[in-house]
RNA sequence: GGCCCGAUGGCGGAGUGGUUACGCAGAGGACUGCAAAUCCUCGCACGCCGGUUCGAUUCCGGCUCGGGCCUCCA
């Protein structure tokens, strides 16, 4: 009666069973967000996928530890291992403590993982609080795998078996555009520490056998990963981009350090990127779209989930603002279906202690909802198809007949999984004041009650009048809605 | 230059060797003073050229176009 949870494996590239290393448990990893910046929507695109993720493996009753990192150090300009540390670079530019900048990009990462219905994992792992267990594991693999340069401790790739083997890479092939640091083994050997140059300081720097400096990017994540799940761990996530640098290099550390030739991870997933119709989304570029432009825009930030969900995490999104729109148009019939059928129910439906299963749906659900709960679970575990369970969650919704209760339990049980929160939002909430709008609520509000008396009174040439006056300011007026009205989206 | 991926209806986006994805938009209907919102119904597709096959959108080869990575990147 329930699926095989079945995941693809970016090292074998192909479907796997998922096998837990510990009996019930799930311990995943996710690449985090690099805090020298906001986060633009293309980067949440890998927290919605990790966190539909993390959610699947709920449902399917694993215990999940999911640790998402926090790297404020260490993070170059560019990966030839010799441009600025990118947080060094911009507290620099703005003439704050490096900390600071830190703290203040994390902050707000955190404020989109919260409005995106993101669930908090068990640890967020902050780079900086993890030097000394960075230094541990850098003397435990120099000697037999590293080689110092003046620029730092550089890790030699030929060491290692198979180096390269998630990226398909060829070790030393192609003409690289990069300079090349003078001395390197191999093109692709990497930074384990960088030192800092003879005669500057850094704001961030600690000392170390190699000298005075910062740790290389990829150690961190080898470190958190190793100290917080334990090698070999279940899941290590991240973005497609990963696949090809930070990760192979991950996991050649991880070999070096296991004495081994495993990766450190069992499963190794990747979710693609949100692409604009002019390639996909960068910073660098300048104007980026963040999740705070969505909102000042009117769009409620779940829509933004909704649309991720509505693409497999596997391929390439594309982002237009009539898809967005598409999306909360969706996520607004979605809302109705799920007001409706409480209000045909006197009790709220039970959330239960731990959260909705698929073992606790099946013991709770019964009747013509049973095949739908399982065409559900059959979608979300071949690899997280939620584009094709976000139809199975409409046919139940759009179910007219069926008991109310179960119906809901339902829904609250599947939304467990896509984490739309429908069982909590309501349009209301969906309702959100575009920056641009002129009128306030109190206004709308006094307008459309004299618009009302109008009516009653069939004088019809005002309450048109108001309708467009009220129109004119960005609000949509809606007689036969219980809203009564909505704004216009900018 | 090297490596890799994609091409599905107006848009987004699943999936499949031979019957429907689905959503949004659009059309018709119901409702409404009229609109809007909502509900019901409906139409529309598988880049090009070959091959395999009884049959290909689905498998294979080539082509064209688009994109990613090899610089930081989710």
């Amino acid at each position: 009666m329930t699926a095989r949870l079945r995941l693809f494996n970016s090292l074998t590239r192909q479907l796997e069973v998922f096998q837990p290393v510990h009996p019930h448990e799930a311990r995943v990893y996710t690449c985090g967000p690099t805090v020298y910046n906001y986060p633009h929507i293309g980067n949440m695109r890998a927290y919605v996928f990790a966190d539909l993720l993390g959610r699947t493996l709920s449902w399917k009753g694993y215990k999940l530890t999911h640790v998402i990192n926090i790297t404020d150090v260490g993070h170059l300009t560019d990966d030839a291992d010799q441009g600025e540390d990118k947080l060094e670079k911009m507290a620099a530019e703005r003439a704050q403590s490096i900390w600071d900048i830190a703290r203040h990009y994390t902050e707000a990462y955190w404020a989109d993982v919260k409005a995106l219905n993101i669930r908090q994992p068990a640890h967020w792992s902050i780079a900086t609080d993890y030097i000394d267990d960075m230094l541990a594991f850098a003397k435990s693999i120099a000697e037999q795998h590293c080689y110092q340069l003046d620029s730092g401790l550089y890790f030699d790739v030929s060491t290692v078996s198979d180096y390269g083997k998630l990226a398909r890479t060829q070790t030393d092939e192609g003409e690289s555009r990069i300079e090349a640091v003078a001395g390197k083994r191999n093109a692709a050997d990497f930074a384990i520490w960088r030192t800092t140059p003879p005669g500057e300081t850094r704001q961030m720097e600690w000392a170390s056998p190699w000298g005075r400096g910062a740790p290389g990017w990829h150690l961190e994540c080898s470190v958190m990963s190793g100290k917080l799940l334990g090698f070999p761990f279940d899941i290590h996530t991240g973005g497609i981009d990963h696949r090809e640098i930070h990760h192979p290099n991950e996991i050649a550390q991880n070999q070096a350090f296991c004495h081994s030739d495993a990766s450190g991870a069992n499963l190794w997933m990747h979710n693609n990127f949100l692409v604009e119709r002019s390639g996909k989304m960068s910073k660098s570029s300048g104007e980026f779209l963040r999740l705070q432009l969505l909102i000042d825009k009117g769009y409620a930030p779940v829509a933004y989930r909704l649309m991720c969900l509505q693409a497999h995490y596997r391929s390439e999104l594309e982002f237009s603002w009539e898809g967005l729109e598409a999306a909360l148009t969706r996520l607004k019939r979605m809302l109705i279906a799920v007001e409706q059928t409480r209000a045909r129910l006197d009790e709220p439906v039970d959330e239960p202690a731990g959260g909705w299963t698929l073992d606790h749906a099946h013991s709770h659900i019964g009747g013509a909802l049973l095949p739908l709960l399982a065409r559900f679970d059959e979608a979300i575990a071949e690899d997280l198809n939620s584009p094709l369970a976000l139809t199975v969650f409409e046919d139940v919704l759009s179910l007219k007949k069926l008991d109310p209760e179960h119906k809901l339990r339902a829904i609250a049980a599947m939304d467990a999984v896509l984490g739309l929160g429908v069982m909590t939002l309501n349009r209301k909430a969906l309702r959100i004041r575009p920056k641009s709008a002129t009128a306030d609520e109190a206004e709308i509000e006094a307008t459309l009650a004299r618009r009302k008396e109008a009516r009653a009174a069939k004088d019809f040439a005002t309450s048109d009048a108001l309708r467009d006056e009220l129109a004119a300011q960005g609000v949509l007026v809606m007689d036969g809605d219980p809203l009564g009205w909505e704004w216009a989206l900018a």
